[in-house]
DNA sequence: AATGTCTTCAACCGCCACCGA
DNA sequence: GTCGGTGGCGGTTGAAGACAT
């Protein structure tokens, strides 16, 4: 059986907070300060148990809150924080100032982790598998020692020697209109050689990475 | 205008660390 | 050492608004 919530079994008030609650909250803490959460809604007279006091306090009553739209450098900043300390949000809001770890942990969910992880799967299409021929792997006449070829981790494709040609799945994978090297601008035809194909296959057996 | 779907964000929940008895 | 009270944290939820059909 589920646990039931503090606050329900106290029979005290859950959900958004009335501005009359919210007045309540700012003039007790303004005057008596936040001594002890837990006493404080019995003391200032809301219907409301200490964490949720404390919640709506920090996260939205403080003073000293920072409203509004995130910077560009506060967008930065977040980035390279969560970089080094992962999902301390706690810690990533200390640095930056008026913001709660609420907010920037809302932020992160809402706006930047979809951004992050499109840019790790497209870097990881680019970087992760890039061969350089070599004379045992090109018995094919129309492969050719030095000849550079890309595979993403989806499929396949695409060779220094025509840059053409790309895999579908590859372009799929990465969607098109993203910018790459000068090697892979030409999207156009898409198309799948069975050369290409061919060393797809040999490299994925012989488990070769660049 | 009505309805469905998606996005945002305030608020809640459960867990953990700390502290004093 | 351990137990209960408390504060703080990160993950998650759900209501409300925005947007699409």
């Amino acid at each position: 059986m589920a646990k039931t919530p503090c606050c329900e079994r106290m029979g005290m008030r859950k959900g958004p907070w009335s501005a009359e609650e919210d007045h309540i909250l700012i003039s007790y803490v303004q005057t008596y300060g936040h001594g002890n959460w837990r006493a404080l809604p019995k003391q200032a007279g809301l219907l409301r148990c200490g964490k949720s006091c404390r919640l709506r306090w920090i996260n939205y009553l403080r003073p000293d809150i920072k409203r509004g739209k995130f910077s560009k450098e506060e967008e930065d900043s977040i980035l390279k924080l969560h970089e080094i300390l992962g999902n301390k949000w706690s810690a990533i809001a200390a640095k930056l100032p008026g913001r709660t770890d609420n907010e920037v942990k809302n932020f992160w969910h809402t706006h930047l982790k979809k951004r992050v992880q499109k840019n790790k799967v497209h870097n990881a299409n680019i970087t992760s598998f890039s061969y350089t021929l070599q004379e045992a792997q090109t018995s094919d006449a129309s492969s050719s020692v030095g000849e550079k070829i890309v595979i993403s981790n989806y499929g396949l494709v695409a060779s220094s020697k025509d840059p053409s040609v790309v895999g579908t799945e590859f372009c799929n994978a990465i969607s098109c209109d993203d910018t790459l090297g000068e090697n892979m601008d030409n999207h156009g035809s898409c198309q799948i050689s069975e050369e290409m194909e061919f060393w797809y296959s040999v490299f994925i057996k012989s488990g070769q990475t660049s």
